[in-house]
DNA sequence: CATGGTGAGTGTACGGCGTACACCTGTCAA
DNA sequence: TTGACAGGTGTACGCCGTACACTCACCATG
């Protein structure tokens, strides 16, 4: 016991094991709970000694994010642009599901890190090897939005849940108390229509991952389409914002 | 002055007068300062008097939140549920301008305010009195997501930032500064490619507005698609996930 | 071997935060 | 007149990030 404890303080501390740490703290107790003194804890170290590694909080959460991003799978060859990324956006996805608090922390941030920054590089890469012009790419990449990090964007996200990630199955409906029914007809309807009465499906939640792959897909059709048809914003970019893809 | 500041701290608080000091707090000088201490100081009260109204600072955010989003317009009826919802869409996203705050706060919760359901119940009654089936209406409100609310979506939102709103001209690079150029080729490309090349267009950035509405009608136009073609998700809807508005 | 610089880890302290809890005080019904 | 009560106050606690001065092991150099 004392002989692991003080193996654990003997190891040097580095930026990378704190990181780590960091992610896994994060992880485990949800982003709130991560504090300089809870970190320092873990990692058997006082607080200040994190310091010397990392200048801040803020540049630790920078870090950690370049950790989570690049654990990416990174693009696979594919026949072309669609499929490719949709399939990364996809595994984006499944690392947020590993990392609840990076889609908050990300967004939190005010400037991109250079994980994050490689990941939209490497995505504008695919777009323009698939043809698309520098011009439409632009918009695209504005149009996708976080959504190209796997980001569902949904305005009230179960897994974006602070608190402990994990097993959070008790309360799908806690952001739509059934006493709230009768103020907003609309929504109770909407809310059981998920009804997926094709398939054999268990739950009376909707499915996220199909209502993520619904949008994208319905994201990817639509660019498809302005592809094809050699959309350019030379035509549709007016002062008075008479815009869209039309 | 001993008169005006008198009958200040002689105004008697409530929720409404803290929640409307909270939100003009917010809009000065940025959500991270909005503390109770801060908030009771411009009401010349002490903090813990605050809490005779509001039970805690969350309770305050839901109803801040609540207040913004009682700005946005109504619905203007119209012709149909496109212009509707996108006319409505466009006015939430005004609000978002003037509290730029507001985005980042709504997103932060786990459980929607009163407010905002009501909001997107009624924006499900457009679809639904567009002939939208339940089952379709329920899968566009996913597929949306925070965009019905007028969010940008964009990884790196400058209005986003939490410092001081107005006034963000200086740095539209922030976000990508030059010398990552060469190690982000493709990025770099893209940068300037928002050319609007057919319009007078006096920034060399890009044009938010613009941006915004392309992705909107995008979205909007793979939703009127899908609703002309009676779309159902019994027939996508697989276990396997084979999905999609394909 | 002595020495002195260097850098990792420490200890203390400060100002800020949200808020629990006991307290005062002005108002008003009985 | 009184006594309950609601609204505002003061103090205090335990968190937070982090500035700053420190100790001390290490190691290149004399």
């Amino acid at each position: 016991m004392v002989e692991q404890a003080d193996v654990l303080r003997r190891t040097p501390l580095s930026r990378d094991r704190i990181l780590r740490a960091a992610v896994a703290l994060a992880d485990g107790t949800g982003i709130e709970s991560l504090s300089m003194r809870n970190l320092a804890q873990d990692l058997g170290v006082v607080p200040m000694a994190l310091y010397k590694h990392v200048a801040n909080k803020d540049e630790l959460l920078d870090g950690m994010i370049d950790v989570v991003v690049g654990e990416i799978d990174p693009p696979v060859p594919d026949t072309g642009w669609k499929p490719t990324l949709r399939l990364r956006i996809l595994a984006a996805r499944r690392m947020l599901g590993r990392h609840p608090w990076a889609a908050l922390a990300i967004e939190s941030r005010n400037t991109a890190t250079p994980g994050v920054l490689a990941y939209l590089d490497s995505m504008v890469g695919v777009l323009r090897a698939g043809g698309f012009s520098t011009d439409l790419a632009h918009h695209v990449m504005h149009a996708m939005g976080s959504r190209i990090l796997g980001f569902s964007q949904e305005l009230f996200d179960a897994s974006r849940r602070a608190g402990r990630s994990g097993a959070t199955g008790p309360e799908p409906a806690a952001t739509f108390p059934p006493e709230a029914a009768g103020r907003f007809p609309h929504l109770a309807e909407i809310a059981g229509a998920a009804s997926h009465d094709g398939g054999s499906v268990v739950a009376p939640g909707c499915d996220d991952q199909f209502e993520f792959e619904f949008a994208l897909d319905l994201l990817l059709d639509g660019i498809e389409r302005l592809h094809r048809q050699g959309w350019t914003s030379a035509r549709h970019h007016r002062p008075d914002h008479v815009v869209g893809p039309g």
